[in-house]
DNA sequence: TATTGTTATACTCTATAACTATA
DNA sequence: TATAGTTATAGAGTATAACAATA
């Protein structure tokens, strides 16, 4: 890691020295080079972009990706389950579960031995629709693997395995 | 960092096999291991939480601690220039600076060779807080370091170095 | 015509608090 | 009492569109 991460850009000759126009990637980051959270936030911004980029087809984002997967490989799941497992606010799997819902994706049924809470299931029809998303999730992650190369995913993967 | 994270935790036995209660970590996250977004996303989480707690006492997130930096480095910006290189956007970025020159921690000044344009600096006294604002986060940076290792933070950076 | 800074709107996400029905 | 799900609200953050001043 070096001090500066000036990439060399053909320099505008405009004959006025002070106003000269600045190009984005002329300008310095200075502390911000070195700094892990800047990398890490810039690089998942990208990864986001692209999973949505990739499963709009589908009309699916990440964060109701994973809550369909969990559900779909821990049938029965309460709403608690699923919002401490995936760090979401119980509030807010309220509002995803519905839209969820209502596109038949997923289903609440109401819990017999705890009837405050709701067991979460795929419908059939989530059940197919999740396998499709797996498949186009999956392209996205071979995107990953061409920009940042097949070794250098794993390595990561590896780096941040105990925060998943 | 090994493969898994499950930290073991006591089984409740509660005599109903049906209902019994099913603990965060018991769960498993199927198709989403392997996923590198998720990862990520859970990593980036964790380091602004550590850097918001970190940098708590001066008041400072992440955003605004990007644009300072950014800005020291490169005195004279403009506010487009500034948006492109950090990725926020323009409109975002108004509200962002109004809240750092009511601190006093800098200014707007007019250009004169584009009036459109307002020249970005930082104030003496941004400076000087600025300097603080440097320490803390390289105490943030050594929280990274303690909790995915030395090694692993510079591979993760070099990595990522094609991002920032 | 195009660009800079600004204002405004809508939607996503996070963080809380409070309410209800259960336990 | 405490917990599960819900509703509501406020603050970030993202994504757009439109406008005035200026290029």
């Amino acid at each position: 890691m070096t001090a500066s991460a000036a990439q060399t850009s053909p320099r505008k000759r405009t004959g006025n020295g002070a106003a000269r126009r600045i190009d984005a990637d002329e300008i310095g980051l200075d502390g911000l080079i070195g700094h892990a959270g800047y990398a890490v936030r810039r690089f998942q911004i990208w990864i986001f972009q692209d999973f949505i980029k990739t499963l709009r087809e589908v009309d699916i984002r990440p964060t109701q990706y994973s809550v369909l997967t969990v559900i779909g490989a821990n049938p029965g799941l309460s709403q608690m389950a699923v919002a401490k497992r995936l760090g979401i606010e119980r509030a807010r799997l309220v509002h995803l579960l519905d839209s969820l819902e209502e596109r038949k994706l997923l289903k609440r049924v109401k819990s017999k031995s705890d009837r405050r809470s709701h067991a979460l299931h795929l419908t059939a029809q989530g059940e197919t629709a999740l396998a499709g998303f797996k498949r186009l999730a999956a392209e996205h992650e071979r995107h990953i693997e061409e920009k940042i190369g097949k070794a250098n995913r794993e390595r990561l993967l590896q780096i941040l395995a105990g925060f998943t």
